[in-house]
This record gives C-alpha cells, sequence and structure tokens, in this order.
DNA sequence: TGTACATCAGTGAACGCGCGTTCACTGATGTAC
DNA sequence: TGTACATCAGTGAACGCGCGTTCACTGATGTAC
C-alpha cells in the first residue's frame, strides 16, 4: 500500500539507529539484518528498497554514529578544552554501554575488514572529528593532528581494554590510568 | 582407525596455530570451525573430540598468541627497552598482517562480547605481558602497571586506527604519531 | 469536488548457503596374552 | 614372537537454524482529470 509521506525517509532514520546501536553492542559479523529489521517494527523485505546491501547500512549506520560523536566533542570541546573530552570518554558509563558510545572503541577492527568504500567513509567521517580537537592542542605542539590522533586512539585501546577484563578493579584502573596518559598526550610537546 | 602417539596432540596444535591466525586475520564471528578444520587438514566432525566448542578454541587461541606475544615482547625489552617494542610493535608490516600480529589490536571488541572464561583467560595472559613492560619504565614513575597498560592502550588504539582508514600516506603518518606518543609516555612521569 | 488510477513502501514466504554441533561408523594402531 | 582385540582420532553425512537476499504481491495514498 501506499504510505503517507515521509514515511519511507523516517523508516530510514529508524533503521539507521538501530543498527548503529546493534553494531556498536553486539559486533558487524554478529549483528542480522532480520534482528534490526524486526527491531524497527517492519519485516525483512524492507530492508532492500532502503539499502542496496548490510554493507551500504553498516557504512551509512557507522557515518552517523562519528557524526555524533564529532558533535559531542565539539560541544565538549567548548566547554572544557581535550581535558573534558578526555574525561567525558573515559568513563564507566561509557565502558558499560558500547551501543550508544563510540563507533571507533566499539569497531575499528571490524571496521579495518570492511571494503574500501566502508573505510573511505570512515576516513573522511573520522577524521573531522580528531581535527576539531587538533585545534584545541596548544600551539606549541609540532605535529597537533598527528597528537590528536594519539589521543584518540590512546582513549580507543583504553576503553577497548577496560571492556575487554574481566576484572571490575582492574577495569576502573585501566580507565584512570588512560585519562592520566592521555592528559599528558595533550600538554606535552614532542622532543 | 587408531592412528600414532601424539599425533592428537599435533593436531590440536595445527588447529590452534590455524585458529590463532584466522580469527585476528579476519574476525572471530566471521570465521567458520568449517574452514579451520579444512585448513587443518581434517573434517568437520573432528573438531569436537579437541574442543567443546568455539568459544573453547577462542579461549585457548587467543591465549596461545598472548604467550607468544608475551615472549616476543620480553625479547625486545632485554634488547631494546620500551621504545624497541614500541617500534617493533608500529611498523607497517604489522599493521599489513594482523593475521600474525597483536590479538588486542586485532580482536579486543570481539574479546570484550565473550563469555566470562574467556575474559578471564585474556586478562591472565595479558596482565603478565603488560607487567613485564611495567619493569622498564623508569622508577620514578609512579603507577608504573598503570602507565604499561596505557602504552599498549596506545599502541592498539594506533594500530587499528592504521589499519581502519584507506589512505596509505595517512596511514603511515598514524603509526608515526603513535610510535612518538608511546615514547613520550614512556618516559614522562604523571604530575 | 468527485472519481479513476498509478505509485511504491512494506509484506511474508522462499532462495541457497554456511553456521555450530551431533553421531554412527571406520580401521590402523597399541596392548594384552 | 605371533595372534586377538580394544581403542579412539578422525570421517562424512546430517541436524536445525539463521544468514543475506530476492520476489510476487498488497493496498492506502497522492495525483490527474
Amino acid at each position: 500500500m501506499r504510505y503517507e509521506k515521509g514515511r519511507k525517509d523516517s523508516s530510514k532514520r529508524r533503521i539507521v539507529e538501530i543498527a548503529a546501536h546493534r553494531f556498536r553492542a553486539d559486533g558487524i559479523a554478529a549483528t542480522g539484518l532480520a534482528g534490526i529489521m524486526n527491531d524497527a517494527g517492519l519485516t525483512n523485505g524492507a530492508f532492500y528498497p532502503h539499502f542496496k546491501s548490510k554493507a551500504a547500512l553498516v557504512a551509512e549506520s557507522v557515518s552517523a554514529a562519528l557524526a555524533e560523536q564529532s558533535d559531542q566533542i565539539g560541544e565538549l570541546l567548548v566547554a572544557g578544552g581535550p581535558n573534558m573530552v578526555i574525561d567525558a570518554y573515559l568513563t564507566a558509563e561509557h565502558r558499560d554501554n558500547p551501543g550508544k558510545g563510540c563507533a571507533s572503541s566499539a569497531l575499528l577492527p571490524e571496521l579495518g575488514r570492511e571494503p574500501p568504500e566502508t573505510r573511505q567513509l570512515y576516513t573522511e567521517h573520522v577524521l573531522p572529528l580528531v581535527r576539531q580537537l587538533a585545534e584545541q592542542l596548544g600551539p606549541h605542539m609540532a605535529d597537533r593532528e598527528g597528537r590528536a590522533i594519539s589521543i584518540f586512539a590512546t582513549l580507543i585501546g583504553t576503553l577497548q581494554l577496560a571492556r575487554a577484563v574481566d576484572d571490575a578493579e582492574l577495569s576502573d584502573r585501566i580507565l584512570a590510568a588512560g585519562a592520566d596518559a592521555a592528559r599528558i598526550l595533550a600538554r606535552t610537546p614532542s622532543i
């Protein structure tokens, strides 16, 4: 049947939102389209008028998650500079809710195995995110973009380790040590 | 038929070795048992006399990969301290061959979703690896274990980012910036 | 304003396929006598 | 030393299931007259 105007757009937005959550929570390979569509209140077949393949949904939902994260980081930078980004990133709340959190920390190794178009889209979305952090690193820093990437890498690796270990106290220590390290990287120029 | 003594052990070692490679190269969820067994020159059914489930193979092969990595890091530390570990980790060779490389950089988000027994085994194997790095950080460092974990986190995040972006020149810059950052973390005490 | 009809998002069953796991069976070897 | 037999790693087909994808069909809506 024909549906009211705007219905298709809102369905697609819902699919992307649910997919972005499930991919981050359970992984890309481990998440099926049927479950996503069911969560969206639709049936299997309704997927393909919206996306040409699962890979296309991955690309789109990861892009959406990165765009949202970029906005959040922008606000945090304005409010409290790099240190506020670091503190907001390495919280127990973020560690315990990967589905709502950073796509990079939840999916990077899997993204590295995606087709080139997806990796290109990832690159295009992650670079602006990193660059706005770079702009807030003191002007005495030689390669600010490189340093911003390294701070981001430290945050990602720290969160992943905190999620992987099975000891809650150790996990908290990992978050604290990572925050300490990231702050050092934010203020220490290279030799 | 009955096979010669020691045959079962050598079959199992072969399965673990192949699994450790394929999991790191393609991911855990994306790697099937049939392919692993086929590479090992065995048929499907021969899997279960060796392991009680795929999860058990994951635990065993990740443990094996971590033990091997721990030995390598030990040798590098003796030869050239933390900086040699950093340089050996962040090479184009390591980036381009995840199947032979660090299990943490290839699998951490997936390991975070494994059952508790697997995560416990990961914790038990990764801690000694990190601690031998901690012992080589100057005595002026307050929380050496925490800092060693952060250096490891930086290496992991850097390698993952270098693998995920689709621009070769950018990828090389990521590796270089990560090495710079890790060296800073290895020598700079907290405030 | 009222009627006829084209549209197309979504349905729901089916496609072929590979997944992890089970199981009855094989047969050369190691062991016991 | 030679024979009888128990062992059990491995075979290979099958299990039920969920995967990504395809497709003929539906039917309320928006559009055209």
